[in-house]
Order: C-alpha cells, then structure tokens, then sequence
DNA sequence: GTCTATAGATGGATAGAC
DNA sequence: GTCTATCCATCTATAGAC
C-alpha cells in the first residue's frame, strides 16, 4: 500500500499466513492432525520454521482456525440450501429437498475436481481426530444442525421427534463415511464398479437411499 | 507350573502381557492412537516401561496386535450370524436379516452394559486414525464384506451390482458413526430424548431405516 | 523375566539477530 | 516481520543390572 507501483507484493504478510494455513490444511487432510509436524508445514508452504507462532500462535490454534473457517463455509452454504429450499415449497420442503442441502455441499466440494476436496477432508477428519476444543465446538454448536432437525420434522409431523433425529444422525453417518480410505475401499469390494468420480450420481444414491429410510 | 502348591502365579508372564493389552485397548479407545504413549500404558498397566517392548516388540505392533484380534472377533460374529441367517432360509436370507448380522455384533458389543464396549471404540477408531499398516489391512481384506455384498445382491437380483455396492458403504457409515462423541451430540441436539442405553431399540431404527434405504 | 537408566530422535515453542 | 539457532519437554526403544 505504501508504493502504489508494487501492489503486488503490498501483502507479502498476508501472502505467508496462507501459504501456511493452506500448507496445514492440506497436510492435515491427507495425513492427520497427530502425524504433521510445524516442521513439515512450514517445509510445505516455504516459509520459516517461526510463521506458524507468529501467525497463528501455536500449532493447535492454527488447526482450530483452518477447522472454524471450513465448517462455517460448509455450514453456510448448507444454510443457504436449505433457504433456497424453503422458498420453493413456501417454507415446508419435502424430505428430499432437505437432506439434498445437507448432503449437496459437502459431496460437491468433495469431489475429484474440486479445489475445495482438501477442505471437506480436513472436516471429515476433525470429527474423529480433533483436539478437545474442537470436539467440544462440535457438541455445543448444534444450532446449524437444529434448523435441520426442525425442518424434517415440519416435513413429517406424523413420526415421532426420537424418531426423526436418530434417522438425521444416520444421514449424517452416510456423510462422513465419505473418505478417502472408504471410497478405496469400496472400489476394492467391487472389483472397480464404483466411480468416486461421478459425483452427482453418488448424490442421487444417497437421496434415494435416505429418502426412503425417512419414509419408512 | 513349577510349584504345583501355588498355581495362581504360573502364568505371571500371560498376565503381564494381558494386562499390558487392555489398558493400552481401553487408553487407545477413550483418548486416540497418538495421543496415548507407552508410559501411559505402562502406568496403568502397573507394569514397567520395557514390558510393551519386551511382549510386543513396538508401540505399534501392539497397536496392530489389538486391532487384529479384534477386528477378527468382531467378523467372526458376524460371520455366524450371517451363517445362521442363510441356513433359517435356504440360503438365501432377506436383506433385514443380512444386515442384522451386519449391524448386531457392533451394535451390542457397544452397549453401555457390554464389557466390549472398549473394544468397539478402538476398532472403530482404528478406522480414521489407524496406521498405514492398519489401513491397508482394511482395505485389502475385503473377503469378509465380500460375503456380506454377495448375500444382498442374492436378496436383490434385480437392481444393478453397482446399487448394491453403494447402498452396502452407506449403510456401513450408519454403523461407523455410533462413536461416544456422536452419541453425545445427537444427545444435545434432542434435548435429552435420543437415549443411546437403548441397544435393541436403536437396532431396530437402524434396521428400519437401511432396509427401506434397500427396497427403495 | 523384570526393572532402571539412558540413549537417540523428534517435536513445539521462543529468544535474539537482522 | 522474517529467519536462524536453540531450549526444553516428550517420546520410543534398548542396554545392562539383578
């Protein structure tokens, strides 16, 4: 900001906290949050061993950040979903259209092709691996999952509430099956007849699969 | 075996290495892979530092060692349910049944009563957070699912291989994600009214819920 | 076989130069 | 703000006494 004729390396601050945060992210995504080291960060993003505490403050701070950032994105657009949803059926959507905005966001940045593949994988992955702090964010945090929750249940009124959340916590097991590991080894067991790849397509398995478990 | 007078002690060797076993079962289950060291073993064992070395070899061969022996329990049951499934109807059982042996075994070894209850945290964990070693275990031993794929697809030669496949990973994130940290959200999410300590009851959904997934 | 003492390696965090 | 050098804690694994 100081020489107008440079702006380009006006952010060189800026520049270096991200390379970190996306160096982290991705190393912590494919090999856990126990296994990756500061060294092994600050050796990925090319910076100096000192970045990640002088940015971030620690090594669990900068995992809780990159953790805060994603889920509030995912959370976001699912939220958004849902809004859009809600618009077209004047505020009662049928099941189908509810678990496509729990299930859409985070199938689609999952994707081979996404740029965001990385992020849905650290997210996956903090549910089981995450410090104390982050687990106990996930616990206390069921706001997003509440407008959900609410919304099964105006779309069906006639089963019992038990009934509906154990059913919104299977959907939410279908999710976070969706791993690396996993979708290896499926293609493992079938012998190379499941497509990872075909993404849209997985979706629309998952919403016939978990639409008929609600209407049972 | 020496002192036929006091055989309580023969097996002083057996019971050390045992010992060493579960509380290295239980620590890895409750706190995760990489945060349990061997002094924390060796600590609640109440054995000494060398004894996970001396019986084990490695930090990580006794990780493997509980995962193996109980992974091959866990298959073994469901084996035999399989097994009593296919001879209750000719050899070829309905789905509700083929998933029951799926679901069950985990599912009661689970329970809040069960004294496997340990031993079903650590193999799910063992899932997200094992080794490369336990991984690829994972992924190349399929024969035991193969079984299970092969039965539902004779349950349901109608629909293409491929459905069966998917529908097989789906409803294997339903039993995955029966982790205490899930447990305890969906817990917060109800207000109080989802209750984990019913074992059959939560089959019973579960059951409910994949095989209409099935049939749809 | 059991235990203590320690080697050997690695990690997170920080002081201080520039 | 950036980087190097280093401190200090912790861990696995093992040698060697008993």
């Amino acid at each position: 900001m100081t020489d107008p004729a440079a702006p380009i390396e006006e952010t060189n601050e800026a520049a270096t906290k991200a390379a970190v945060f996306c160096a982290a992210e991705r190393l912590f995504a494919l090999h856990g949050f126990q296994n990756v080291s500061v060294r092994d960060i600050t050796a990925e993003a090319g910076v100096n061993l000192a970045s990640v505490n002088y940015h971030f403050g620690s090594k669990d701070a900068l995992l809780f950040e990159i953790f805060r950032r994603r889920t509030a994105e995912l959370n976001r657009e699912r939220a958004r979903m849902l809004h859009e949803a809600n618009d077209r059926h004047a505020g009662k959507p049928p099941v189908r259209e509810i678990l496509e905005a729990l299930f859409a966001p985070p199938l689609r940045w999952g994707s081979v092709n996404s740029d965001r593949r990385i992020s849905v994988q650290f997210i996956i992955r903090s549910r089981s691996e995450g410090t104390e702090e982050m687990r106990e964010a996930l616990t206390s945090d069921v706001s997003h999952l509440a407008r959900f929750a609410d919304a099964l249940i105006a779309a069906r009124p006639d089963l019992p509430r038990e009934t509906v959340y154990w059913r919104l916590h299977f959907c939410l097991g279908m999710v976070h099956n969706n791993r690396f590991a996993e979708f290896d080894r499926l293609h493992v067991l079938s012998a190379g007849l499941t497509r990872e790849s075909d993404t849209e397509g997985l979706l629309k398995r998952m919403l016939d699969f978990a639409e008929a478990g609600f209407l049972a």
